[in-house]
DNA sequence: GTTCCTTGTCTTTTT
DNA sequence: GACAAGGAAC
């Protein structure tokens, strides 16, 4: 593929960040606007450049976006570069230096990770032992904030003096990092600080590094920033992305100032705004938008809908979070049935502020017999039965954890009570030795313990002994004995399943069958491992001695404690279609066409014990602009302790009454068409809307009391269970269907209370809606609609007149045709029906989307439901298809590069050998660019790179637009000057190498 | 000393 | 509903 080829499908602003020679990028990229999709052309564009992918490190900051990532770049690629990438989590990707290079600042092999759970059970002991007051919580907080920023230096108390409390952190502070040292742990904080320390004594390991790619930059903290500098120190080439208004981990130390950190670092980092929002409708980005002004501190930027307005989200009020759970599910219902198959349970996602939340939610679906699936909340590997056994491997790949042994020495029980662990600890813990060390020596016979031993608990400890010594043993004597072998032996050692079934009798099953995911996981890695996908070598770098590869089985405990579950999702199979309840914050960069926000009141959001109410209003920015075409929050009026809530502030400007109506949307006819217009999917016909909905109870949200006042009846409502059942039709309902399809005509017929979608397409005709007035143009205008216009249109205007978006700006075709979706570029397979605008001159095979399409159905087929290709898939599903689209058949670089390090055959150079294979296509057309590929020695810009420069730069300036490009050099001049003054494009610096 | 049972407290977000 | 603490029985 070539560098043009990738940047057909970006619109200008994407153009110039994916494409910019700037050697610092800073890409402000609100929410929907394609970031992600930015960032990873740009990566693709790096490599057709001519970098190698080891030399690129891509950061993000969660696993699913790591994993996001990945999957995208491959697709984008198609030819398995994504695996020589060094991409992962800040987290990961430091663990994975500190494995290869750790041995230089020193830090002993096969370190362990110390999850929170550890954290915490060392600081309870030590605030235990020394009669701490502190609350251990607090303290580890505290800990994790302090080595997030930097973890240098004692808290200065403002007298001088030290409180007691202070000191008594300090000690705290002292003596966990000394518990951590001894059990040769690092715990999440450290694995960047001792990164950070790693690459500053010894910088040449990242000599090689070419590029550095930072995904939301946002959520950075300080000692992520010296990363991301460190690793880039040698050619300081750095994109970030990011959005201050999505910032939601100020608990986790991250800094917005980290922008301006970086600007004043990197003066001539360019700054490119990506400001049109590709996902929501317009009503619903307008009333995220009205959320997130309501901050006065943060800085003004605009963000552009490519959609119709479509539907005003929803602020509903319910009595209790009982019917707020029941009302969730039965919008689902009627959405379901309203919409006729438009969408499916994976189109709905709820959002919660906290886990907790979820419960009742759980039990409604649950009681519906709605599928769901609960991200966040229990982790997997939090369950007792698994961490249990993933305690066992911890100990039997590194004896020297304290807690994992403490937490096994008794399970299943060897007659060791919690006093005799307590004692032991306390005595490892004054010999500065370990737990292990204690019991192997009494066991052996060595040396006596001073906690005294029974002679029952000393048979029953020789035998623990033993097991790990033989797993031991075998871990290091043969290279076959996998994870899951050992798994086994453990169980069978331990009689893990009986104990399973005295310790857990009701539930045992539930639980035995984690066991055995757990097996299938660590089977599956095994996999990814011996297939190379997962590899994690680091290019050689001459004078540098690497760390031979871990064993597996620290690789797979690494894994489990970064929390990269493996494939959990596809397990559950894609077949089935499940809603999913999500925290918010886990629901980051994600979207769904319906979005469910529950307990929007005070103490929820904003939280009660959140110190900062403006990243708990970000919050509920970043959760309201998940939704593509229905949004939906909810308040119930008692909490559950029957006490009156407050709706949250943020919610509750009258300004925002305006924008969102008080129940469910009237769903019909026309409100289904802009849905299925922003979903860019066919609308359902009449009749299987008529059919779909014939089992719904009402078609209207009527079924609870609009203002929230206690139901009088609650009983009737949900005793009629069966009338929501599929399978049988008795009289009442026939007969109810025949109502229904009478009050269905009358929606037809009748002005819909809600917006109308501002404009019709050709789909209308293929839709079966011929009731409705026609419109004229074709296809989508998009682009055009400012949110102005939006906001002076919700405020003038009726919501009953229908009217188009005046197309009143400069530059109404901004976007490229094909822009509409930005997943169509990534070469997945997309239910358009009808492509949004008729592209004359892309020859994208995916715009010659066969007969299908509405547009080709004569009037007369038009009540037919749509042929099967344009019936939907469940998105999940989708991404799963083998993907046969052409643009992955690009070949991009060598498709098989020579694995860089190892057999780099010239191993002075810092940067591996070119692929074997001469490059084909792009490459071929243009040379690589010099500026781009350092040479060995250093060498400048060559007048190849200032040449393709300017080609880059024609193509932004000579396309006649005035208006600027969001492109604009750093921060400082503020966002309030971009917008209409039109300053043209300003040509980024070019700058030479070093 | 260990195990089992009852009572009372608390419930943010993630690597 | 999860978990810690305390008390009674083994």
């Amino acid at each position: 593929m070539s560098s043009d080829s990738l940047l057909a499908n970006l619109n200008q602003s994407q153009q110039a960040a994916v494409s910019s020679f700037a050697d610092t990028v800073a890409i402000l990229a609100g929410p929907g606007s394609g970031k992600t999709h930015t960032l990873t052309s740009r990566t693709a564009w790096l490599l057709a450049q001519g970098v190698q992918p080891w030399n690129i490190i891509v950061a993000t900051f969660t696993v699913k976006a790591a994993r996001e990532m990945k999957e995208r770049i491959g697709k984008l690629l198609g030819n398995g570069l994504e695996a020589k990438l060094v991409l992962g989590t800040f987290h990961s990707i430091s663990r994975r230096y500190l494995a290869r290079y750790g041995h230089l600042i020193g830090i002993k092999k096969d370190f362990g990770i110390a999850d929170s759970a550890d954290s915490l059970a060392i600081i309870k002991r030590i605030c235990k032992r020394n009669n701490f007051t502190i609350d251990p919580k607090v303290a580890r907080s505290r800990i994790s904030g302090r080595k997030s920023r930097g973890g240098h230096g004692k808290e200065k108390s403002k007298s001088g003096a030290k409180s007691v409390e202070v000191q008594e952190f300090d000690l705290c502070y002292d003596q966990y990092e000394e518990a951590l040292k001894i059990s040769n742990l690092l715990d999440y904080d450290d694995l960047l600080l001792r990164c950070v320390d790693l690459l500053r004594n010894h910088p040449s390991c990242a000599s090689n590094v070419e590029a550095v790619l930072i995904d939301e930059f946002q959520d950075t903290n300080l000692v992520q920033f010296d990363l991301m500098r460190l690793f880039a120190a040698e050619r300081k080439r750095i994109t970030i992305v990011g959005d201050p208004d999505q910032s939601i981990y100020g608990f986790r130390a991250a800094e917005i100032k980290n922008y301006k950190r970086m600007l004043r670092q990197y003066p001539d980092t360019v700054t490119i705004a990506l400001e049109e929002n590709y996902r929501s409708s317009g009503a619903i980005l307008m009333s995220a938008l009205s959320v997130i002004q309501q901050d006065g501190s943060r800085v003004d930027k605009s963000l552009m809908p490519t959609h119709t307005v479509g539907t005003r989200p929803v602020l509903r009020k319910l009595y209790n979070a009982y019917m707020e759970a029941e009302w969730i599910v039965t919008e689902i219902k009627r959405c379901q049935g309203m919409t006729g198959g438009l969408m499916d349970l994976n189109d709905y996602a709820i959002l919660l502020r906290s886990s907790s939340l979820s419960r009742l939610i759980e039990a409604s679906l649950g009681k519906a017999g709605i599928a769901y699936r609960m991200v966040g909340g229990l982790k997997f590997y939090d369950r007792v039965e698994i961490k249990t056994i993933l305690d066992y491997l911890r100990v039997i790949n590194q004896p020297e954890n304290n807690d994992a042994l403490a937490r096994i020495i008794n399970t299943p029980s060897r007659r060791i009570g919690e006093a005799t662990i307590k004692s032991l600890l306390e005595e490892a813990d004054k010999k500065k030795t370990t737990m292990w060390a204690l019991i192997l020596g009494a066991v052996q016979g060595r040396q006596n313990t001073t906690t005294k031993l029974q002679k029952p608990a000393e048979q029953s400890l020789s035998k623990l002994v033993n097991i790990i010594l033989t797993a031991r043993k075998k871990l290091t004597d043969s290279n076959d004995t996998s994870t899951v072998d050992l798994i086994r032996y453990i169980m069978e050692k331990t009689g893990y399943e009986k104990w399973l079934e005295d310790h857990h009798g009701d539930v045992t099953k539930a639980r035995w069958d984690n066991v055995q995911e757990l097996i299938t996981q660590a089977s599956d890695f095994q996999d990814l491992l011996s297939s190379g996908y997962e590899d994690e070598a680091l290019p050689e770098i001459e004078g540098l001695e690497q760390e031979e590869d871990d064993n597996h089985l620290s690789r797979f405990l690494a894994n489990v404690a970064l929390n990269a579950e493996v494939n959990k999702d596809d397990a559950e199979g894609p077949g089935t279609a499940q809603v999913t309840i999500s925290t918010i914050h886990a629901a980051k960069g994600l979207e769904w066409p319906v979005v469910f926000i529950p307990a929007v009141y005070e103490g929820s959001i904003p939280h009660s014990r959140a110190d900062d109410p403006n990243e708990e209003r970000r919050l509920l920015y970043v959760a309201m602009t998940r939704a593509k075409a229905l949004l939906y929050m909810s308040v119930p009026i008692k909490n559950s302790q029957s006490e009156e809530t407050t709706l949250s502030p943020f919610v509750s400007p009258s300004s925002l009454n305006r924008l969102l109506e008080k129940k469910g949307p009237a769903l019909g006819s026309s409100t289904v068409q802009s849905i299925a217009q922003i979903l860019r999917r066919g609308c359902p016909t009449a009749n299987s809307i008529t059919e779909c909905c014939s089992q719904l109870r009402s078609i209207e949200d009527n079924l609870f009391p609009e203002d929230g006042t206690e139901d009088n009846h609650p009983k009737s409502r949900f005793e009629t269970n069966s009338e929501f059942s599929t399978y049988h039709m008795g009289q009442a309902q026939k007969r109810r269907k025949v109502e229904l399809n009478r009050s269905l005509s009358n929606i037809e017929q009748a002005p819909e209370r809600n917006w109308k979608p501002t404009f019709t397409t050709t789909m209308d005709r293929a839709s079966g809606f011929t009731a409705l007035p026609m419109t004229s143009r074709n296809g989508f205008v998009s682009a055009g609609s400012h949110l102005q216009v939006l906001n002076e249109q919700a405020a003038k205007a009726p919501p009953t007149v229908e009217k188009e978006i005046p197309k009143s700006r400069k530059n109404p075709s901004k976007v490229p045709g094909n822009q509409g979706n930005l997943m169509a570029f990534l070469g997945k397979p997309e239910p358009i029906v009808e492509p949004p605008r008729l592209p004359s001159r892309t020859t994208n095979k995916q715009s010659q989307v066969p007969s299908t399409t509405p547009a080709s159905i004569p009037p007369d087929l038009a009540s037919h439901r749509i042929g099967p290709s344009a019936r939907l898939k469940p998105p999940m599903s989708r991404e799963r298809e083998p993907d046969t689209h052409p643009r992955n058949n690009y070949v991009f670089l060598s498709s098989s590069p020579p694995r860089a390090p190892k057999s780099n055959p010239n191993p002075n150079s810092s940067i591996p050998e070119k692929p074997a294979e001469p490059p084909k296509q792009g490459l071929m057309a243009r040379p690589p660019l010099m500026s781009l590929i350092r040479p060995p020695g250093g060498g400048g810009a060559g007048g190849v790179g200032a040449s393709l420069h300017v080609t880059s730069m024609d193509r932004a300036t000579g396309s006649g637009v005035k208006r600027t490009l969001g492109v604009k050099r750093g921060l400082d001049g503020g966002w309030e000057n971009r917008g209409s003054k039109g300053k043209g494009f300003r040509p980024p610096v070019l700058r030479g190498g070093k």
